[in-house]
DNA sequence: GCTTGACCTTGACGCTACGTCAAGGTATAT
DNA sequence: ATATACCTTGACGTAGCGTCAAGGTCAAGC
């Protein structure tokens, strides 16, 4: 089976003129052309375009489609992995916009109070902060931790002190951790003064705690291979400790 | 104080380019022109870029921000809520591609065992019906149930960055119900917000919604007092609040 | 064989918000 | 006078097409 542009187009929800750019730019070629120069598509063409659109979907520049359907023995999984960072950041950032606008949205209404210059003299000086910090980070790394740690402090309000204390105290469950493993006990006194930390340091984030809540999340340790590969960092095997010094904990008392 | 344009550009941070671009779309003209041509910005425009960065900031484009610096009486409130449910439905675009993508990854690493095509055809597949979906919810509301569900879905393996999510989930929650409760209304749309934001935050460490539980929580929410003090650093009585928003969202279709 | 309408071609501008030369004029200090 | 820093306008490039425009081709009906 033969295809003309419009065919082609007609049975793949896809536009003539994106068909003729992806022919310009050597993403999908047809098969041949006719002795009147019209674009002629056969079945092989049909398959690469659904192939095409499939990473089209998942938002991939069309530069690198092409170097995925072209080269056969190309990395698709580092290059979707790639991909999920790039979307991750991007979500990241757009969760900081929402927050900005939504504070905004907030102070209009309702602090009228306030002096209306003061206010943005205010939130200026806020969003130039932010942005420093932000481009900053960017320049550090795709997106570091310290992105990551910075948008949170951010969007926890957290005073400084409380969000110092925070990491603090995150780190002194890392440290306790290393420290507990090496008994290769979770039911130890080292292992659940750990649980206990690790409790203490939720409370930060969590309104409430219960012992559901507080195991689950350490099922999710294990479950969740980048989960574990945070714990892990402390020790190897530690994430698996960790949880089953939380589920001790939990079943306690 | 007058200013040329690089200086104007080191005192904001702003490429020249930027000047002139803005000059070239009216969105921001300097004062005067030097008889040699240069342009020549003063403290008013100083004070309107500044407006400009502030609106730029959070994401609005220079058509919009023109319109809102130039009209003096412009409705504010109205755009940024506009533009905060514009970015709201691409975060959840961004969510579901996240999910696809990442859905793509661990077929490719799990299940090697089908075959490529076939495997293929059914992503294809159903990427169309995503996409139909996607498409229809557009259509139907702004960002419908159907999309809430399905980045919920997404959530229930909660990864680190997912963790990170969930928090920033609940400080939205905290930012809205400050919001809502100057309202003194909880049957408002402000407050029923709050309690859906809410609803998608249990999301997190629920594996199902029930009404009942969430009236149940709600209920807590006030008769624990380390509840209440939680909810209360957000706006005295704040909790009381959040409580009779949900009830009344609970008993809502 | 001619017309009509549907289909095809290439070419080129438009969109967003600038970055980045390029070619040439201006201000200031030495 | 010269070096240097700064200014101007003009124009191309970015991603992925949408949207004319001007003109050639094909099948069908007369």
């Amino acid at each position: 089976m033969e295809y003309t542009i419009q065919k082609l187009g007609n049975l793949t929800g896809i536009s003539t003129r994106t068909l003729r750019y992806y022919d310009e730019i050597d993403l999908l070629k047809p098969a041949r052309k006719s002795s009147a120069g019209y674009r002629i598509y056969s079945q092989q063409e049909v398959d690469k375009l659904q192939h095409i659109l499939f990473y089209r979907e998942l938002g991939l520049e069309l530069e690198q489609i092409k170097t995925i359907v072209n080269d056969s023995d190309f990395d698709y999984a580092e290059a979707l992995e790639e991909h999920r960072k790039k979307l991750i950041a991007k979500r990241m950032q757009l969760d900081l916009l929402i927050t900005n606008v939504e504070k905004t949205i907030s102070a209009k209404k309702g602090e009228s109070t306030m002096a209306d210059k003061e206010k943005f003299e205010g939130f200026k000086q806020k969003l130039v902060d932010d942005n420093e910090q932000q481009y900053g980070s960017e320049i550090r790394s795709e997106y570091g931790d310290e992105l990551v740690d910075q948008s949170n402090a951010k969007m926890l309000n957290m005073s400084e002190e409380q969000y110092q204390e925070f990491t603090r105290l995150e780190q002194r469950v890392l440290a306790s951790l290393a420290d507990a493993v090496k008994t290769g006990d979770p039911s130890s006194d080292a292992a659940q003064q750990t649980a206990d930390l690790h409790r203490q340091w939720l409370g930060f984030t969590w309104p409430s705690y219960s012992k559901e809540a507080h195991k689950g999340l350490a099922e999710m340790y294990v479950a969740d291979e980048r989960f574990a590969a945070y714990y892990d960092k402390a020790h190897p095997g530690a994430a698996q400790f960790l949880r089953d010094a939380i589920v001790i904990y939990t079943q306690q008392e």
